[in-house]
DNA sequence: CACTAGAAAATTTTT
DNA sequence: TTTTCTAGTG
């Protein structure tokens, strides 16, 4: 495809933001306007008009992203990618650059261990009160205030940071501390633009070295304000602000054309959200968005099942029969999502789901069963390589002549290219773990890669659970799982007091979280409540969440109700808005 | 050191 | 309700 091509399918807006040259860019792309296509064909452009591949890096926050991404690019017919990666890919890469030695970064799991020790070197003991959350909050910051931090959470941040050098460790924050360094001190005049995804998810941290990338490059900001929900991880939407007030003069495209939400879902979320986000549907008015509350959440999550099994023409034999009077056209069951604010929500409708027998399938983020064979291979390689041992020992959980032993196994099976019987039954004795026949012939990859001196980080790249969109299944995830996604039918379902927006959490934050869910549907939006709820082997009193009140004018309420006419039940249904 | 009983907490998530 | 962590035994 040549440029001009690609400019022609572009809109008037996303063709500026595109076309922009000369100043920083700050993109507002609400819900649909083609956020993606911007990113692309923006890259595509910049290189087309001359610019090397070397001179472009785009940051994203996820490795899924910057593959769609690098995947669209090439579709396009380009040879040579620029950098396209996440902001820990491209500060290790930096890292790797400007050091012999190559760093070791800890895994999620990994870092929680070294935090525990570090509770237990500090003193602190009982339980840690959520030190160790406040700690990682603070880790955001460039050059956090520590000293003003109280008593505890300094002794913890001082006792964590010894450990990590006396491990010659370092986690995820301390990449982009690290790129920060460096780019502090060489610059980053060989690039001549940045790209951010997700800009309304930057840290502050990330934020600060974004703004030393716009002291020498051209900086491209993505994003939506409305869509911030990782206030918990150190984001929040002022940083769009403060990119535009900062980094001196900013050209803004706001992108208005959103091609995924018919306008009666994008009116109530914006008048949700108090904003006229100007957004223009170009799908139509589209159908009401249906809400619903019901007695108990097994009832609600039995009413989701039904009107599935409804809506893609029955898969059970029962409603085959019933199905006939389906008004709407046939549905697949991938075209269904459902989404709720916490995972435990989802035991309900499982079961309902299976009941129904309706297929299903859930992101799980799998609960980090990194397998323990592949943990320790990963650290017995570590200390292969020469590096400090004490780290490596310990989160192997044995004995250092061990450890020694199995070394020494491991680098026989790489020098004789083969895995020995004698070494796995080492293995399984000294570890206490049993090995699979899938896990051998893993084991055997990676002897082999090993052998092949390629990057442990390559090696032992942990697996993405992805979610395969083209199963027959029905997906079921969070809120916060589900952003940037889209489906034709979205149950938003557990609209209760003190779950959506959940209890004692940053209602602003909340409030964008509802934003985000009800604009996944590209066409049918049913939202549901319910008066009772068990949380946490609780029944709690919820009933119906106070955001529904400010969406009201736009729902349209399941006619049973109205039908039977029962004032006293609409008068209470009323009351509680 | 390994095991267990009992208490306390329990969102949301990426690298 | 279920998981997770601590303090206390054997």
């Amino acid at each position: 495809m040549n440029n001009q091509d690609l400019l022609a399918t572009l809109n008037d807006e996303q063709r500026a933001a595109v076309c922009s040259q000369g100043t920083h860019l700050l993109v507002i792309a609400g819900p649909g306007t083609g956020k993606t296509r911007v990113l692309v064909s923006r890259i595509f452009h910049l290189l087309n008009e001359g610019t090397r591949p070397e001179g472009i890096l785009a940051v994203t926050f996820t490795n899924k992203a910057a593959s769609e991404i690098k995947e669209r690019l090439s579709r396009l017919g380009l040879d040579r990618l620029p950098f396209v990666g996440t902001f820990h890919s491209w500060a290790y890469s930096l890292v790797l650059n400007s050091t012999k030695k190559r760093p070791y970064v800890m895994g999620e799991d990994e870092q929680r261990q070294l935090l525990r020790e570090a509770l237990e070197a500090a003193g602190i003991k009982g339980r840690d009160k959520g030190l160790k959350d406040r700690l990682l909050l603070l880790k955001q910051q460039y050059k956090p205030k520590i000293d003003e931090a109280e008593g505890e959470l300094l002794a913890l941040w001082e006792s964590y940071h010894a450990l990590l050098s006396e491990y010659d460790v370092m986690d995820y924050d301390d990449l982009i501390i690290r790129a920060v360094e460096i780019v502090e001190k060489n610059g980053s005049g060989y690039l001549s633009y940045v790209l951010v995804d997700e800009f309304q998810d930057v840290s502050q941290l990330q934020f600060h070295l974004v703004r030393l990338l716009a002291r020498s490059s051209l900086i491209t900001a993505i994003g939506d304000a409305n869509q911030a929900i990782y206030g918990f991880r150190g984001a929040s939407p002022r940083f769009m602000e403060r990119f535009r007030n900062e980094l001196g003069p900013v050209e803004t495209v706001r992108l208005s054309k959103a091609y995924r939400c018919p306008q009666r879902i994008l009116d109530a979320a914006s008048s949700f959200i108090g904003e006229d986000s100007g957004l223009v549907s170009q799908k139509g008015t589209g159908e009401g968005i249906v809400y619903k509350c019901f007695e108990n959440e097994e009832r609600e999550a039995a009413w989701i099942a039904g009107q599935i099994d409804r809506l893609v023409g029955g898969t059970s034999f029962e409603s085959l029969n019933a199905a006939t009077g389906a008004a709407d056209a046939q549905r697949s069951l991938s075209d269904v999502c459902i989404l709720y604010r916490a995972r435990f929500m989802s035991e309900p409708l499982v079961s309902a789901l299976l009941r129904q027998g309706i297929p299903f399938h859930t992101p799980f983020r799998q609960r980090r069963k990194v397998s323990r064979l592949f943990f320790a291979i990963r650290h017995l390689a570590a200390l292969l390589e020469g590096r400090t041992e004490d780290f490596h020992i310990k989160m192997l959980g044995i004995k250092k002549k061990e450890a020694v032993f199995l070394i020494n196994q491991l680098k026989e099976a790489i020098e004789q290219g083969s895995l020995q019987d004698e070494f796995l039954k080492q293995l399984e004795a000294r570890l206490n773990i049993s090995v699979g026949d899938q896990e051998k012939q893993k084991l055997r990859e990676i002897i082999g890669l090993l052998r092949s001196k390629a990057p442990l980080s390559l090696i032992f790249k942990e697996e993405q659970d992805e979610l395969d969109f083209s199963v027959e299944a029905v997906t079921l995830m969070t809120l916060h799982a589900s952003k940037g996604l889209e489906f034709p039918i979205v149950f938003l379902c557990g609209l209760d007091q003190d779950v959506l927006p959940w209890k004692d959490s940053d209602l602003d934050e909340e409030r964008r979280l509802f934003y985000v869910g009800l604009t996944r549907s590209a066409e049918h939006l049913f939202l549901t409540s319910s008066k009772r709820r068990k949380i946490y082997g609780r029944r709690v009193e919820t009933g119906p969440s106070a955001f529904l009140t400010k969406i009201n004018d736009y729902l349209h309420k399941d006619q049973q109700k109205a039908n039977r006419k029962k004032p006293s039940l609409k008068k209470k249904q009323k009351s509680l808005f």
